[in-house]
DNA sequence: ATTCGGCCGGAAAGCGCTCTCTGGGACTTT
DNA sequence: AAAGTCCCAGAGAGCGCTTTCCGGCCGAAT
């Protein structure tokens, strides 16, 4: 028998015999056979892998950015979500980090060339070129979150202004007079939408103005946020925390300085992450389906990998408010 | 000027005119060349990929566990680390998850077939098959993490029990006398490695035994087991307990039922995460240096795939004790 | 001046696979 | 019964690279 018709058995490609097709895969099976991916990748033209990118501007390998990154469950619930839809299909999942523009421009040339057959790309600097270079490149690829600058890309995002609509009007909604808000870093796209939302939804209900503190996404960054809030506006009756685990922090900064949670001051949350579940009382929270949004991203690129034809997309995910006890 | 003379410069192999040498590069620079890499390792049988693997038994890729997972920080600073060493070679990292036992023997399959060159392995499950099965295929391989059964496969881990022995010591240093634990899950080698150092250390100053309650990694479950061993046992002045995010929860136990900590009772945790800072009081712990083990795992792989004729080994790293305010 | 040795660059053979192209056998049609 | 049609298997080219083998050139030694 031929390799061809191996080939054709194994690549399920039709018009082979039964009977063929049944000795080919006895004897694959008896000898354990595996075809030799390089090869095949060089002839298809396809490495059946996809590359998920880490797009950041640090300087060295050792930043203490990226080890916080990677200890932070954001990282692993991205990578958790495209690899469920990538292991049942059998692709392989490339992890790329590229702190230096020199790393990116040799990362678009690698990808290009093939050593990925598209890119799932985290891009988590404001100015970041690379989706403008992907683009560029014309590769396949999909960012996990809006791009900081308008590029033609595909993206999946989180309606993270619906997301600060819903604790407005659940803070408004149980009676909250005297709302204030923790932020995320001003130049997070992710924040600026959440704060946008709060307070559009606020000022639709007469609350021109309110409180706010800008926090880091750290426990620490939310204690000590929550201190400030407090010191400043000692009759706050409502907070809403631009992610869970600032929340965790304003949480123990409202219990050290005995104010109770929820019946002098409610908490809200945001990702309903684990850290919402840890904290006490358990947060009231937006839940931001990271696991999915990171599926559907991957689900993007695979689609653009088999049809480059197809046109930049963008799917936005609607939050949901999670009731628990702060709020 | 032929593609051999090209291919001999860019693998800067030596006998090659240097001018040619320097047209050769300016030409690649122009042009924007990358070599295919797939072309390459067909025929250097080198794929420039290292696998981290991770093996366990799950049975579907929605598995609660494995989402847990993900995205707990112990993954991503494993990533962290290897990522680092593998970075600054320009070598891949290809991202499995096997959970299954189909899925361990496909992977043997893909590895031995030149899929990657070696693998860093995160073994999960106590009768984990895949260390035998890797070590019996001849594949460059190692563990972080101690295998649950005794495999001959290099692996880096902590002296678990040196950390408990460094709490014991503390917390008797500190004047403790009525000591308990908070253990991991009872099959984990490291759980058990803990306990024993702890047990040991204490035996050794005239305390025969201690209180124990078994906790399962997770906040929640160290609360819990810190308010079971505070009812069991009232008159408890120290507590040591197997990770941080138990700890933290322990804490929060302590914080409910009006105990002051360190004063009444004094608390060490165990990992030094980001669950320890954002503890209040911040927690006196015994440092895991994760990163630099994963690191060092990785170094092993490499090692092993320049020189397949390497005895295994293994390497122990030695914890520190961290104090801060809990203890 | 002739030969020998050492080096450098080119030719060419694959690496293991896919896929087009073609031949041959069986079945259908007139 | 002869010609046409279809379908399946094999032959073979070639994917882009590395690497061995050789031929040719130049400098040194006899």
């Amino acid at each position: 028998m031929s390799r061809a018709t191996v080939s054709r058995v194994i690549n399920g490609v039709r018009n082979v015999d039964p009977k063929l097709h049944e000795i080919v895969w006895q004897a694959v099976d008896a000898t354990g056979y595996v075809p030799n991916r390089a090869a095949r990748s060089l002839v298809t033209r396809r490495s059946g892998t996809v590359a998920l990118v880490v797009s950041d501007a640090v300087s060295h390998d050792d930043d203490p950015f990226m080890r916080r990154f990677f200890a932070d469950p954001f990282f692993g619930r991205i990578v958790g979500g495209v690899m469920s839809v990538l292991r049942p299909k059998g692709i392989q999942l490339a992890l790329q980090i590229v702190g230096t523009q020199e790393a990116r421009t040799r990362l678009v040339g690698d990808l290009g060339q093939g050593q990925a057959d598209g890119a799932v790309v985290l891009s988590l600097h404001p100015d970041d070129t690379l989706p403008q270079q992907l683009c560029d490149a014309g590769i396949a690829a999909a960012l996990v979150g809006r791009p900081a600058q308008p590029v033609p890309i595909s993206y999946v995002d989180l309606a993270n202004d619906a997301g600060g609509v819903l604790a407005a009007e659940h803070l408004l909604g149980r009676g909250c007079a005297r709302l204030g808000m923790i932020t995320g870093p001003a130049h997070v796209p992710a924040s600026q939408d959440r704060l946008t939302g709060f307070r559009q939804a606020l000022a639709r209900h007469g609350h021109a103005w309110f409180p706010t503190v800008e926090g880091g996404f750290t426990y620490e960054s939310g204690e000590s946020a929550m201190l400030t809030l407090l010191s400043r506006h000692p009759g706050l009756d409502g907070v809403f925390v631009a992610n869970d685990l600032m929340a965790q922090g304003a949480l123990m900064a409202l219990r050290t300085r005995d104010v109770r949670v929820p019946d002098d001051v409610a908490v809200i949350g945001f990702d309903d992450s684990s850290a919402a579940l840890d904290a006490r009382p358990p947060l009231t929270t937006v839940r931001h389906p990271l696991e999915d949004m990171a599926a559907e991203t991957t689900r993007l690129v695979l689609a653009r990998i088999d049809d480059p034809s197809l046109r930049v997309e963008s799917v936005i995910f609607d939050p949901k408010l999670v009731v628990r006890q702060s709020a």
